[in-house]
DNA sequence: TCATCCACTGGAAGCGCTTACAATACACTT
DNA sequence: AAGTGTATTGTAAGCGCTTCCAGTGGATGA
């Protein structure tokens, strides 16, 4: 029985009310300094101040959550296997702009990947349960649930790229038809005629987006997309290296590619490479997206910049208006996009 | 004033309450439904199921937390910037391995980064204030306060990878020392002589290890480390750049190269061919951690494997244990490491 | 000097949930 | 038929915090 309570509960961190009994105060007093309050004299607060320091105490969040109605936390949740993610520098660069936002507030972010049914039930349960006050869902693939299931528990979400028809949500989305578009253009002013291209995943409005925008310049030009000429990747090196490979056999009178992202873009100058061509001499290569690396490679990279730091602090911004219900439903900003001119094309 | 109202506060989501009436019973009855308990009578767990979906009832987790004392989350805290850690094949690994061993429990995991002091303070006060129920830290640097804290805080903790001394904490780490002893031993066995190495961040424990190890061989070989023979990383492949160019102007006449990570040893082998040496013939190199590319690049690599799976499914156990309060202090494990030999050395 | 006001502090309710404990109902036993 | 036990449900306290409201004391104005 002394045993039982020799194991214990572990250890019981202290409560407001222990700060108040030391400091001699009331609770009340104790959570106004704790809360920065102003009604509070400069000797209480020191007083509490120092049994608070004393008493090593940290305020529980579930505590203040219950009776705030706030988590100070937002999430990202990516819809995308770790791995993918991870490599991805336009993923990077999204955390790294979340991060940079809220830096200064007291808000925290968390990352969530849902990859899969069973951890998109088990991160949907997690948002519903409020543990965050709002999220950013990004790289969201063909009609995942989360969208709707987020609106419909009142959970204030925005977008990373334009939702899907149906869905009315607040979004941040480069001009990736336009973007496209002028990609293509490009090749076409530079005398190219027999113009393919490595699409993204068609289940994502990037990646049918920028598709849109290949076929419109194609269009302008009074040009075919014609056979064999398209090929699909995800919107990773290693999928690219299976297209590229896939249109160099198909069309191997190819001479250019508009490739819908920068690391696939990597992937198709590695195979072009390996396959004898010259870039940009036989086959003209623009990528999209200006990904730091775009510069690094060889030859380096023309392509499509969006202006991604921008972009995500515009997504956060009306994450947090929106948090704070002063952004609409379909409140939305489309940036533009534009040409990087480098050596592959 | 009827506008006031109009505004209101937002959706308010329903509560045990409304169930409980909704479905004519206690609020003890619903609890005991949601959470599973077995004394409750079909019909009565029927008739509040009924209830719950009607309502679209989801448990608050801040309310539960509170008298529960359990979040049923643990954190990732990953003390590096966050481009680092993304494009280290280590930490998917490590993610995916967690992800794993948690995914049919309910319990969640987060993912924060610590990137210098202002986040680290801001990762730090996040986790005592109860978020979470355990941590494990990563890719520790230096004198990390995060450790000492998260201890002191009486929040389950583990490492990976061996903590430093004067701290006790439970960890899982491979042998470190031994794998390079090792490594570096296979190139003196193929005739090498004049071993470089590109060590890894020395205010890492890991890059310490496999440093010592690397001088153990050559002191085992009564050889010397010599000059210019040792250069330093931080893991990264652009550190490792830099490193091999460096080594490669100190010592031109240096035959192998022993890289204490594979993303390093990649970085290498890239200088090494620009450089028109041969590998392995005129300088091998043997790599460290055996990542999924190692068997990829161009020659495929040697290097020494740890069991990384295994290694992060015994650190997410040994956590989970730690916060059911079976496992101390310094409970820890140490896994062997294996060579790989390839074509590289 | 007394009423009035203001600045500060304390009392107390309540956020949504879990969980001892008590209460009830019913089926047994003897 | 009274007593006992068991299965199910309800009652109520309380987790740690914020915040409305009321109270206190001193400073001010008349």
């Amino acid at each position: 029985m002394a045993r039982k309570d020799a194991i214990s509960l572990g250890h019981v961190p202290p409560t407001l009310d222990e700060v108040a009994r030391l400091a001699g105060v009331s609770r009340a007093t104790v959570s106004r300094v704790v809360n920065g309050s102003p009604l509070v004299t400069e000797a209480t607060r020191e007083a509490v101040e120092r049994s608070i320091r004393e008493l090593g105490y940290v305020p529980n969040r579930a505590a203040r959550a219950l009776v705030t109605r706030r988590t100070d936390t937002i999430a990202l949740v990516v819809s995308e296997p770790e791995a993918r993610a991870f490599s991805d520098p336009f993923f990077r660069t999204i955390v790294r702009g979340i991060s940079n936002v809220i830096e200064d507030t007291d808000v925290q972010l968390l990352l969530l990947f849902a990859q899969g049914q069973r951890e998109q039930a088990k991160v949907e349960r997690y948002l519903r349960q409020g543990h965050v006050d709002g999220v950013v869902l990004m790289s969201l693939h063909g009609n995942d649930p989360l969208p709707l299931a987020l609106t419909g528990a009142h959970i204030p979400t925005v977008l990373s790229g334009r939702p899907r028809p149906g869905e009315r949500l607040p979004y941040v989305d480069a001009d990736n038809r336009g973007g496209a578009r002028a990609a293509t253009r490009h090749l076409l002013e530079s005398g190219r005629r027999t113009i393919a291209t490595i699409t993204g995943p068609l289940d994502m409005t990037a990646g049918v987006d920028r598709f849109d925008g290949y076929k419109d310049a194609l269009d302008d030009a009074e040009l075919d997309a014609g056979k064999g000429l398209v090929a699909h990747g995800d919107f990773s090196e290693e999928s690219a290296v299976l297209a590229t490979a896939q249109l160099l056999e198909r069309r191997p009178d190819l001479d250019a590619i508009f490739v819908a992202s920068d690391p696939m873009a990597f992937g198709a100058l590695k195979v072009l490479r390996e396959s004898g061509r010259r870039v940009p001499d036989d086959v003209a290569v623009v990528g999209f997206d200006d990904v730091a690396e775009a510069a690094g490679v060889d030859p380096p990279l023309t392509t499509m910049r969006q202006p991604l730091p921008e972009m995500t602090r515009e997504l956060t911004e009306l994450l947090l208006r929106r948090m704070d219900g002063l952004a609409g439903d379909d409140d939305f900003v489309v940036c533009p996009t534009e040409l990087v001119v480098r050596a592959s094309a």
